[in-house]
Order: C-alpha cells, then structure tokens, then sequence
DNA sequence: TGTACATCAGTGAACGCGCGTTCACTGATGTAC
DNA sequence: TGTACATCAGTGAACGCGCGTTCACTGATGTAC
C-alpha cells in the first residue's frame, strides 16, 4: 500500500485543500477529522501521518485558504480594480468553502493557536495591500490606512450578509459597502 | 430538591445569561452544556427541565447576548454620541464575554439555525438604528444606509482585531476604523 | 388553617455516539549490494 | 541490472474522553379537600 513519495506530497496537499474548503464551510470546530479525510478521499487512520495534530493542519489550511481565496481570487479581481466588488458578490457569500476564510471563520480564528492568527494576519495584511493599490494616486500611507478601513468594512458585511435572515437585507448590506467604497 | 416558580424563573435566566457569556467567550460549538450549566453553579442533568435543547438555548443566548451588549451598553454609549468608539475600544475588544455576539460569535452564526439568525438579525438592525440616530441631520434613508456600512465596519474591524497577532496593528484597526467614522 | 398527595426543579448516573489520537498490519516503494 | 530487505503511506480497529440527551430518584413546593 506504500505510496510513491511524490504521490504522497500530493495527498497531503489534497488533505490541507480538502481541509480550507471543509473549515470555511461548516467551521473548524465542527468538522471532525474524519469528515476531512473523507473529503479528500482518504480514511482517517493515515491523517497523522502527514500532520501532527488536527491544530497543525488548520494552521497550513487557513494559510492555503488566504492563499487560493484572497490572493488568487481577489488578486486577479483587483488587477482589474473590482477587488471590492468581487469580495461582496452574492456569489462570494454563496460559496464559502471556496472563498475568504476572514469572513468566513472569522469569530474562531480569534480562539484559534498562534501559528493560525499568524497566517490569518499574513492573509488580512495581504488584502490590505491588494485594496490599497486600488486608491490610485494617494501617498501610500494615506492608502493604507483608507484600505485598512476598507478591508474591515468588506468582513464585516461578507459575514453579515450570511448571518441575516432578510434576503433583501443580505443583499442591501453588500450593495451599501460596495458603494461606499467605490465611493472613497 | 424542588424550588418555588419563580426561584425557577430565576435559575432559567440565569442559564440564559451565563451560555450568552460563554458562547461569546469560547464559541457556540466549542462550549458544552456541562461547561454551561457549571457557569450557571448547577449540574448538568438540569438542563431539560428548562429548555429542549442545545439550540434552543443558543436562540435565547443570541437574544439576550444582543439585548445586553448592543441595546443597554452601547445604547448608553451611543446617547453620549460614542457608539462608534465604545464599540471599538480595546476594552470591548479584550472582554467578548459581555460584548456584542456578531463580532464574538459573528461565523459562527451564520452556520446557526433560523431562530438564532433572527435574533441576530434583530441585534443588528438595532445596531444600525442606533448609529443612524447619531448621524445627525441626514434624512433617515441616508442615515440607515450610512449606518449599514458603519455597523458592517465595526464587526470587521472588532473581530480582525482579536484575530491579529501584532498588538499595534490590533489597535491600529480598530483607531483607524473609529476616526473613518467619526468623520463620516 | 391543617393535612395528604401530586408536582416538578435539581441531582448524578447512564445512554449511544463521534471526537482526536494510537496502533498493528499490508504491500508497494525505495535502497543497498 | 537483479535481488533482498527496510521503509513507510494508507487501512481499519481500537483507545479514552466528552458530547447532547435521558432517566430514576429526592424532597421541597404547590394544590385539593
């Protein structure tokens, strides 16, 4: 049953993949290292060995998912200078096991160990960066500060806009951030 | 053993207030009802005298959370015209226990069921009522479209700040979010 | 008002279940000669 | 290059533990007469 090594670089990556998207999805509490195994096609038993602990491998998937969902996605939005418009999509919000994980497990990263606020913060200084390049032709610590603001106003409205009930309201409150910020 | 109707009454509120502190403080899905009801000085078994289940708990932990947090404390605040900073001082950010549940609890409640959403949902557009009400002399539709927006930027920014593991820039969020505010 | 009985708030043991973690085992891969 | 052996990725059963929930029991409270 021995897998080659290369094989096995591959289902570890397939684990941690399987894992961001599993977290975003149903919260890192929630989901149980079987579930994840599962996910990746795998039975639960060879978890530990690739990873020491269920806390290790939500460090490396919360940096994969700031990745894939900030820097990918958002990053190519942004080069077009949709950056905000694509973080408060209805799409985003649809579909967060692919998408940011800020907002998307946002309250439990705050419990979460050291090494997994570390990449949570790496991943939120990232958007700040990508939002910051889009104020155009202000000094960039003028920017900075503008994109800090801006990037805490498009979380707080991502997680919102799946927290309310009222599916206009939902819709209202990722339209009215949007504006403001296109607006700044 | 048995207590008079309204020792029970009391004991039941009781309950109520301490899972609303210890949801906001460890998470929904991360407290049990053994750590609950020890909070609440009683034993375990107790608990379906007074409710029929988990969830059932967490929907009146979620109203209660709201109606202490936003409505009293940041109500008060916000009659002096310091919502904003309130709700975005280090001092709101280092105790989630008695603190507003959308920043605490915010992804958490999203995955919740429909009677805990709409008690959120509640909170929130309280929220929004109450910042609107400091916008001065705008027309109301304005007003509740500003406050929106300002709302959505206080959970953000609250819940990135105890996300972050740089204490300057933790407070750099929540400084640089209160004076867009202010300014607004 | 006093007495007899039903009610039920709270206790603590127990239920089945899934959690994170460990382990003996399998057999293909990798290594040494 | 071919062979013998060590390695180890992945399987599936098992570990102790705490989860949400149930239940028999206690004894003070509430009710009926």
């Amino acid at each position: 049953m021995r897998k080659s090594r290369e094989e096995a670089a591959q289902t570890r990556k397939r684990i941690v993949t399987a894992a961001s998207g599993e977290f975003c999805k149903h919260g890192i509490v929630a989901t149980g290292l079987n579930d994840l195994m599962r996910a990746a096609g795998l039975t639960h038993g060879g978890f530990y060995k690739h990873f020491e602990s269920k806390d290790q491998l939500v460090a490396e998937a919360c940096a994969e998912a700031v990745q894939t969902a900030i820097l990918e996605r958002l990053g190519a939005a942004a080069s077009e200078g949709a950056g905000a418009a694509a973080y408060l999509s209805t799409g985003h919000r649809d579909t967060p096991a692919t998408g940011c994980p800020l907002s998307a497990i946002g309250s439990e990263l705050a419990r979460s160990d050291e090494q997994t606020r570390a990449a949570a913060t790496a991943g939120f200084l990232k958007l700040v960066e990508i939002m910051a390049g889009q104020c155009g032709t202000l000094p960039p610590a003028t920017a900075r500060r503008r994109a800090l603001v801006a990037v805490s106003t498009m979380i707080g409205a991502l997680t919102m806009s799946r927290i309310v009930t009222d599916p206009e309201l939902s819709a209202e409150i990722l339209k009215e951030a949007e504006k403001s910020l296109s607006d700044a």
